[in-house]
DNA sequence: CTATGATTTAGATGAACATCGAACCAATAG
DNA sequence: CTATTGGTTCGATGTTCATCTAAATCATAG
């Protein structure tokens, strides 16, 4: 970051919680909006943490207990619950105590957000 | 990598040009089919990189010169070149020289596997 | 041959990251 | 209150990464 002194860079049409932007191949992304959806896709590259969103997201009723993520990994509780964390800062995932345990379930807006991004112009610009 | 011997861990129904995997919140996603497409969204997930898809991807033809992306970076010919290269090698770009100038355009299976990846469920799964 | 566009290599640096063990907090069960 | 179990936070460590400078390389055009 060496201070570029742009001055505009709006945000889409941005209304936090539709799609951010426009689909990569339909106009080039703004520098703050690049940004922040590199934000998003730093914390979904990773395989194990795009383990835990699909085995949250595809879980009943929408939501999965730590107790049952954790098991299906070769890793330590800390390491789990890092990755956890780093989903939850990026706004991917949401967690919420109840008793004993902590439940964690996707945040629909964050993933649409991304694949509206990655989703093709139906019609191909000619060639 | 610490050597996993997994023994199955089929790649879903990938025919090496459609999608990868079924959405992230259908049914979790295999180790395999996981880290394949975390080299995907790693190599997406950097401001510039994500400027340079979709600067690539919107430009007329469906193609860019890298003449035409280099300025519009704060960035060296190297960095830009070394970016370049690590969309090319996840496979979501390619290249090629026509006379002095290299022109890039996007793959367009490898981002259709990611939108596949990110399109929620068009039934929520209740609630 | 020379000049331009682009990639590559090498080395260096500072930041970000994945992982772990240990300590710590929250809630339930005796 | 005192275990015990479930999760998180806290350092520490080793690795990966983005970026630069500098130089070398390669392809093409004139």
């Amino acid at each position: 970051m060496t201070a570029t002194p742009l001055p505009l860079a709006q945000s889409s049409q941005d209304a936090q919680g539709g799609a951010c932007c426009a689909p990569i191949a339909r106009q080039p992304l703004s520098e703050g909006d690049a940004a922040e959806l590199a934000v998003l896709l730093k914390a979904a590259a990773d395989p194990v943490r795009l383990r835990l969103l699909s085995m949250i997201g595809s879980h009943a009723g929408g939501e999965a207990c730590v107790c049952d993520l954790t098991d299906a990994f070769d890793l330590t509780a800390p390491t789990i619950s890092h990755h956890l964390k780093v989903l939850r800062t990026a706004g991917l995932i949401d967690g919420e105590r109840r008793g004993t345990w902590v439940y964690y379930r996707i945040i629909p807006e964050a993933v649409n957000k991304l694949g509206a991004l990655f989703t093709p112009l139906s019609e191909p610009v000619s060639a």
